[in-house]
DNA sequence: AACCAGGTCATGA
DNA sequence: TCATGACATGGT
């Protein structure tokens, strides 16, 4: 067990951060969230400032919840209007989280055109599946199965987890990256906009996979994804993005929210994404 | 029973 | 380049 005392000018919230749907494999059970990432199984709680955690070392929670990013700054860098305003003062303390490449890439070639509950079940069925054992307190968890646990079946034997017609996307994907081991270090290294076209040449990947992938697992703070919640968000609260023209709808809430919001839009969009239930978008 | 969900692809003008 | 429809699945 190992225990950090959080800075008070550095908020942190672990249950915003767990719950807002960036991460589909952290469950709440009995007072603490658990889950699995990368090959360990994770456990960890809070109190008030103290972050109670089991499984990995005090480096690896502070890389992962990004508990060295300076939010208060990032809060003020993307703090241009009352709605952001006031999706930040109702979720402060939510953090992007470091997510792996692979399973952050292939969640998030799950999640098109679906919904949260579906896209986890999805993740649980292909990590039991294909995965493997590991054992955390007498509970069985299962890793997110590599490119080659993947690739080495048919997709057929993927559609068993409720796929659909994605099946055919993970498996293609799973054999070019397992193919192409260095694409996580060159995607770190490219910058935004051609690390972008770079994951759209992966079939199933379309602009918002894309810059989910981008703003989850490879820290390019500026990418601003666009979904159906965000769309109605910026249409009913941000009309000023209309006076951008060039694109498809999408494409111009992208410009519009990069623009806006700046070199932390990603974070602007979380917190609005978060804040959907709350805004009114008739 | 329609309709929707953290969209993307192929097609056609 | 942009709009349009198909697409698997499960929940409401």
């Amino acid at each position: 067990m190992v225990t950090l005392t959080l800075r008070p000018d550095q908020p942190f919230n672990l249950d915003h951060t767990l719950s807002c749907g960036q991460v589909f494999r952290w469950e709440q059970r009995n007072g603490w969230w658990y889950g699995v990432v990368g090959e360990r199984v994770l456990k960890v709680r809070q109190e008030r400032d103290t972050l109670t955690f089991h499984g990995a070392g005090r480096k690896f929670f502070r890389d992962y919840f990004q508990l060295d990013a300076d939010l208060p700054k990032i809060h003020n860098s993307i703090d241009r209007d009352p709605v952001i305003h006031a999706a930040i003062e109702a979720y402060r303390g939510l953090r992007i989280v470091w997510q792996p490449p692979w399973e952050c890439t292939l969640s998030y070639l799950c999640a098109t055109y679906s919904n949260i509950p579906i896209i986890r079940k999805r993740i649980e069925l292909l990590s039991h599946q294909f995965g493997d054992e590991v054992w955390f307190e007498g509970v069985r968890f299962y890793t997110f199965p590599s490119p080659e646990q993947l690739s080495s079946h048919c997709c057929d034997q993927l559609n068993g987890c409720k796929l659909g017609y994605r099946a055919p996307y993970l498996h293609e994907t799973a054999c070019r990256l397992g193919r192409e081991p260095g694409w996580e270090e060159k995607v770190a290294s490219l910058p935004y906009e051609e690390a972008r076209h770079y994951l759209r040449t992966l079939k199933g990947i379309g602009p918002k996979a894309a810059d989910c992938i981008l703003l989850f697992a490879f820290q390019k703070y500026e990418a601003f994804p666009v979904d159906v919640w965000i769309r109605r968000i910026v249409e009913r609260h941000y009309p000023q993005y209309a006076t951008y023209h060039k694109g498809d709808v999408n494409e111009r809430i992208r410009q519009f929210g990069m623009d806006f919001f700046g070199p932390y839009a990603g974070y602007a969009q979380e917190y609005l994404f978060c804040a959907r239930e709350k805004l009114s978008l008739d």
